[in-house]
DNA sequence: TCAATAGTGTCTGTTAGACATTATGGA
DNA sequence: TCCATAATGTCTAACAGACACTATTGA
C-alpha cells in the first residue's frame, strides 16, 4: 500500500533566517558545493511524508543547531523564477534568531547583512524581499523584535531593534509609554553598564493579557 | 530537451473566493462530481509551465466569468491534512468579488455564507480559516472592503462592510473623518434612496497619495 | 568635573469617541 | 405630521510627540 522508503518531494523548502548584526538585518546563507563561490538560501527537497512546518523546523535546526525562536511560512514561489533546484514549487519560511547567534562552524553557512548580499537565484531573491516585507507587516502581530533579541535586553536595545525594523527613529518617551501600556515586558533584577552613562535595567519579554483597547481604526496606510 | 506536451503539476491551486452576502461573508464552493452531495473549494492541478498567480487567475476566471478584483496568495498547505486530490502541496489563493456577483449558472458553483458551510476536506477547511484571518489582517494594507463592494456605494455601505470584516461596530462620525483624512473615496453626482430616510450620496474608490502621517506606533495588538 | 546614556515628569496639539443637531426623504 | 436615515458640528478624554529634567555611571 504505502511505500516503505520515503520519496523525495518534487518541491523544496527554503529558509530565510534573519538575525540582527551591527544595526542591520542579516540573512543566513549557505555556500553551495558548486565550483565557484556561490551562496544560496538554505533549501532542501524534504521527504514526502513530512509536514511543511516540520521540514522547515528540521532544516533550520540542522543549519543552526537549534530551532529559531520564530518560524512562519512566507508562501509558495513558482516556476516563473529560477531556483537552484529543478523543483516546481518552493515553499519559503521566515525565521528569526537572536542577535549574537553564530552560524554553525565549518564555513558552510554565514550571515550576510541585507545590504551586502551576493547574487542569488531569482526565486530566492524574491523570497528574501518578501521576507523583509513580511517582517515589517508582522511586527505588530507577532513579537518579531523580541525574537531578534536575547532573552534579556535593555529598553534601548528593544527600541533600536524596532527602529531597525521600521527604518525610522522613534521617540524614546513615547516608545516606553506604549511599551508600558501594552504590558509586553517585565523588569529583571539585573542591570548592564556599557561604557559610559548610567547602566540600563534588563527586561524580558513577558506579555500579559490586557483589555483590548485598540483605539480607532487605521485607514491611513491603505495606499502605501 | 523540454517536453512538448505540458505535464500536470503534482500540486494543486485552490481558491478561496469571497463575496458579501446579506451581512455575511460568503465563499464560492464547487459541487464535486462524486456520488453524494459534496462541496469543495475550487481547485485544479495546473499545467507545470504556468505561474502560480497565472493559474489562480485563470481558474478564478473560469469559475466566475471574470477576474476577481483582488487575488492574492495565502500560502502553501501540505500533506498533514487531507485534500480532495492526492497532491502533496496545495497553494491557496484568496480572491474577492463584489457583492451581487452571481455564481456561474449550471449549479456547479454556489455561494455559502461562512456561518453555514458544509463539511470540507481538512486541508481546505484550514485554508478557509486562514483566508478569513488574512482578510482581517490585510484590511489596512489592501482595499479589501472596496473589492467586496460594487464600483459605487454609499458611505453606510462601506462602513457596514468594514464592520462585517472587523466583526465589530464602528463609530459613524469617526469612520467618516478617518475616511476623509485618508483620501480613499470621492463623491459621485448620484444619490440613492433606500426606503425611508434621507437619500445617501454614492461614492467611488479613488485613492489619492497623501503625506504618510502615520502617527505613533502600535504595540497594543502584539498579543492578540 | 564633564560626557554620555538611562529613565521620568510635564506640556501641548491632535484625534477618537460621544453626543447633539440639522437635512431630507418616505410613510 | 412623524419617523428613519444621512451628514455634520462640537465637546472631551486620551494620547503622541516635544522638551526638559534628574539619575548614574566612566573618563
Amino acid at each position: 500500500m504505502s511505500e516503505r522508503r520515503t520519496r523525495k518531494s518534487p518541491n523544496t523548502i527554503d529558509l530565510v533566517v534573519f538575525t540582527a548584526l551591527k544595526d542591520q538585518l542579516a540573512v543566513l546563507l549557505w555556500r553551495t558545493p558548486d565550483a565557484r563561490e556561490k551562496w544560496a538560501l538554505p533549501w532542501e527537497q524534504p521527504p514526502s511524508d513530512e509536514t511543511l512546518d516540520g521540514s522547515a523546523g528540521r532544516i533550520a535546526a540542522e543549519a543552526l543547531g537549534a530551532l529559531p525562536g520564530w518560524l512562519e511560512q512566507l508562501g509558495a514561489f513558482g516556476n516563473e523564477k529560477r531556483h537552484p533546484s529543478e523543483s516546481e514549487i518552493s515553499v519559503a519560511f521566515v525565521g528569526l534568531v537572536p542577535a549574537g547567534t553564530p552560524p554553525p562552524v565549518g564555513g558552510a553557512y554565514a550571515w550576510f547583512p541585507v545590504g551586502e548580499l551576493p547574487i542569488l537565484a531569482a526565486r530566492q531573491r524574491t523570497m528574501l524581499d518578501g521576507a523583509i516585507s513580511m517582517l515589517r507587516v508582522r511586527m505588530d502581530q507577532s513579537p518579531v523584535a523580541f525574537r531578534l533579541l536575547p532573552p534579556t535586553f535593555t529598553l534601548s536595545d528593544l527600541q533600536h531593534m524596532y527602529e531597525l525594523l521600521l527604518g525610522k527613529r522613534l521617540h524614546k518617551a513615547s516608545f516606553r509609554r506604549a511599551l508600558q501600556a501594552a504590558w509586553l515586558v517585565e523588569p529583571t533584577e539585573e542591570w548592564r553598564s556599557e561604557g559610559r552613562g548610567r547602566p540600563a535595567q534588563l527586561f524580558r519579554y513577558a506579555p500579559r493579557k490586557r483589555r483590548p483597547t485598540q483605539r480607532g481604526i487605521r485607514l491611513d496606510m491603505l495606499t502605501s
